[in-house]
Formats: C-alpha cells, sequence, structure tokens
DNA sequence: TCTGGGGTCCTAGGACCC
DNA sequence: TCTGGGGTCCTAGGACCC
C-alpha cells in the first residue's frame, strides 16, 4: 500500500543533461566524449558552465563552475558555446509529447518549469509507474533525448524524487517513504533552501531534513522570518499543497545583462552599455504589448560588489528611448570611479489585461 | 575556483498619510 | 508642543532556482 495525497500522484520529468545532449544530437560525433557547454564556448573567457555532460562530470566538471576552472580539471573536453534557440526548440519538442500524452483517456495536465523541467498531473492516476515509464519511452522515441522521473503524493516530492532516479531512471517519494529517504540528508538537499540558508540554519543547530522538521515554528519565524520561517519547517516535512498549474507562463519582467571579458572605467562606456541593455531588454517587452512600470539598473564592481538602483517611471511606456534615459539615468546614483565588471538592466512591466 | 544570464519571491527600512 | 500607531508605497538588497 502507498499513500496518495489529496490532489493525487504527481510526475516531475526532468531531461538527462538536457543541453549537452542537445549538442550531442545534432553532432553525433561527439558521444561518449566530455563535452562542456557555456559562455562564448572558449574555456580562455570569463563564464561559467551551463551543462556537462555525464562524461566530463566525471572529471568534476559541473553547472555553475567557471569555465576556466573547467578546462583544467578536463582540458580534452569538447568546449561549446551556449546556443539557447536550440535548446528552446527542443524543448518545445518535449513539451509537446509530455501534453499529447494520454492516460485512460485522460490529458495530461503540464506545467513548464524551464527549458527541461515540468510537472505533469492525470485526473484519477492509480499507476504512476505505469505512466512514468511510458513517458521515458515516448520523449526518447519522439526527441532521441532521455530523461528522468520522479513520482511524489505532491510537487515537492515529486521534485526530489527526480534527483534520486537520475540518470534514465525513475523514483517514488511519499509521505510514508519521506523520512526514511530524506531524513539524514542535509537541508539544503531540499527545493528552496541553498547554502545560505542552509548556513543559517546549522546556526540554530539544525542540519538535517528531520531535525528542520522537528524544529519550533515561532523559532523559525522569529529567525527567518514569518513567512520564510513556517514555509522552511513545511519543507521539512515535504509538505506542499500547490497545484500542478497548466497556465501558461507570463513574464514579470525582461532583463539583460553581460559580463565584460576587461573591466570597465570610462564613464561615457559605461552608459553607452548601460543604453544598449536597455534597448535589448525593450525589444522583449515590445514582443508583449505592456508598458513598462519600472526601471532596474545592476552593477557589478571589480571583484565580487553588487549594487542595485531601480526608479517607478513617472508615466507608464514602451518607448524604447525613453526606457533607455531612464536606465542611464540611475547610473548618476551610483558611485563612479571603480572598476565595473557586470551591468544589468531589468524591464518591469505592468500587471497584464484582465488578470 | 572565482563566479553567466534569465528569472522569482521575500524582507526591511524610510517616507508619507491619516 | 510634539507625539501614537497603523497602513501603504517605494526602494535596496538577499536568496534561490534553472
Amino acid at each position: 500500500m502507498t499513500a496518495q495525497g489529496p490532489g493525487g500522484w504527481v510526475l516531475h520529468v526532468d531531461l538527462d543533461q538536457f543541453i549537452a545532449a542537445v549538442e550531442v544530437l545534432r553532432r553525433p560525433e561527439l558521444a561518449g566524449r566530455p563535452v562542456v557547454v557555456g559562455g562564448r564556448g572558449d574555456p580562455t573567457e570569463r563564464g561559467v558552465v551551463s551543462t556537462a555532460s555525464y562524461e566530463a562530470r566525471e572529471y568534476g566538471v559541473g553547472s555553475g563552475m567557471p569555465l576556466r576552472l573547467s578546462a583544467r580539471k578536463c582540458p580534452e573536453a569538447v568546449f561549446l558555446p551556449v546556443d539557447a534557440p536550440a535548446y528552446e526548440a527542443a524543448s518545445q519538442e518535449v513539451m509537446g509529447t509530455l501534453r499529447g500524452l494520454r492516460h485512460d483517456g485522460e490529458a495530461t495536465i503540464v506545467e513548464v518549469l524551464g527549458w527541461d523541467e515540468a510537472f505533469l498531473a492525470v485526473p484519477g492516476l492509480r499507476e504512476p509507474q505505469a505512466l512514468a515509464d511510458r513517458l521515458r519511452a515516448e520523449v526518447l522515441a519522439a526527441t532521441g533525448l532521455h530523461c528522468s522521473v520522479g513520482i511524489g503524493d505532491n510537487k515537492l516530492r515529486a521534485k526530489i524524487a527526480t534527483d534520486l532516479g537520475k540518470p534514465r531512471g525513475t523514483f517514488t517519494l511519499t509521505a510514508e517513504t519521506w523520512f526514511a529517504v530524506m531524513g539524514e540528508r542535509p537541508t539544503d538537499a531540499l527545493w528552496g533552501i541553498g547554502r545560505k540558508t542552509a548556513g543559517r540554519l546549522a546556526a540554530l543547530d539544525i542540519r538535517t531534513v528531520a531535525q528542520l522538521a522537528a524544529a519550533d515554528p515561532g523559532r523559525l519565524a522569529a529567525e527567518l522570518g514569518p513567512t520564510r520561517g513556517p514555509w522552511y519547517r513545511r519543507l521539512g516535512r515535504g509538505v506542499d499543497t500547490s497545484p500542478v498549474d497548466p497556465t501558461p507562463y507570463v513574464a514579470r519582467g525582461h532583463g539583460r545583462e553581460t559580463t565584460f571579458q576587461h573591466d570597465l572605467l570610462d564613464a561615457d562606456r559605461i552608459a553607452e552599455e548601460v543604453r544598449r541593455l536597455a534597448y535589448r531588454a525593450a525589444e522583449d517587452v515590445a514582443a508583449e504589448a505592456r508598458p513598462v512600470v519600472r526601471v532596474g539598473l545592476k552593477v557589478r564592481f571589480a571583484p565580487f560588489f553588487t549594487v542595485t538602483r531601480s526608479v517607478a517611471l513617472p508615466a507608464p511606456t514602451t518607448d524604447a528611448d525613453e526606457l533607455a534615459a531612464a536606465a542611464v539615468g540611475l547610473l548618476a546614483r551610483i558611485e563612479p570611479g571603480r572598476p565595473v565588471r557586470l551591468l544589468g538592466v531589468r524591464l518591469e512591466m505592468a500587471e497584464p489585461e484582465g488578470g
């Protein structure tokens, strides 16, 4: 017997080494070789690894690692530039396959999380393992891509289960098995707890999932915030009541940022780069016909110090010239004279009509 | 080892109003 | 004269995720 949550079964689908796998698909001669995708594909430049193939991971290369370091760890790897349109196209194929699945005549409900992840639910689903097996076979047949599937009695448990099924496998996690599987793992094994929060919890002598689940909610609220504190405790217990929501994603805003290979000092040059980023972000906004209500600027000074400024526009607009002027205007609110390593412009849009 | 680029959400303090 | 307390808006920054 397996417990079934009030919302029924949830499946979480995650493509294995997605970006590297898409590259190998169109360049079959790379199969079996260590492949590292990141930046402009030049491991001597500033940039980080987007995805490494399993062969490269055996050398200690992983996502988020600086490209230069990955090249030292695995000099024989094939380094490739990020090709977002190719991954977007592959993602559309995968999501289309998931939406096309039927189970006992019922259509699937698909919630897309990014290029390579989705939650999936089917009303009245009784045999999630059978659906997971069929799903993996159909995605492979349709796209040539392998995936792993987590099965859970809610989204949180399904999401965490996927990692335990990787690669090319499935894993099931329910209220019944939660503490046996997760109880002794560190808190940052949970979806939503990273390095910083794990550190703050450790300072409270909370190190494992079981300890977090048993922590005093009042103390967590006092130490970590009235919303976050209790939420962390629910994470520790594997509790999640959010539904699988197929509503198409609507962006709150669009941003562009760039890291310079050589830090910038010249004020005119910095202003020019801010203007360019603003125009590029404005292109994304223009496609949605929703005016921008707020403009933000991010500046990272070498080596690692970030300042942000933002301003609400007096009148919402989609006019790229106005948006660029507002972004450049924010530079006046930042102390000049230090080397700039990164610039970012973010445009926040008004709520969609009729929402 | 030395840190991309796209996002989301939460927190906290000050300003301002009643 | 100079003060309470609640509510909301604005802004900066932190943390996390893929």
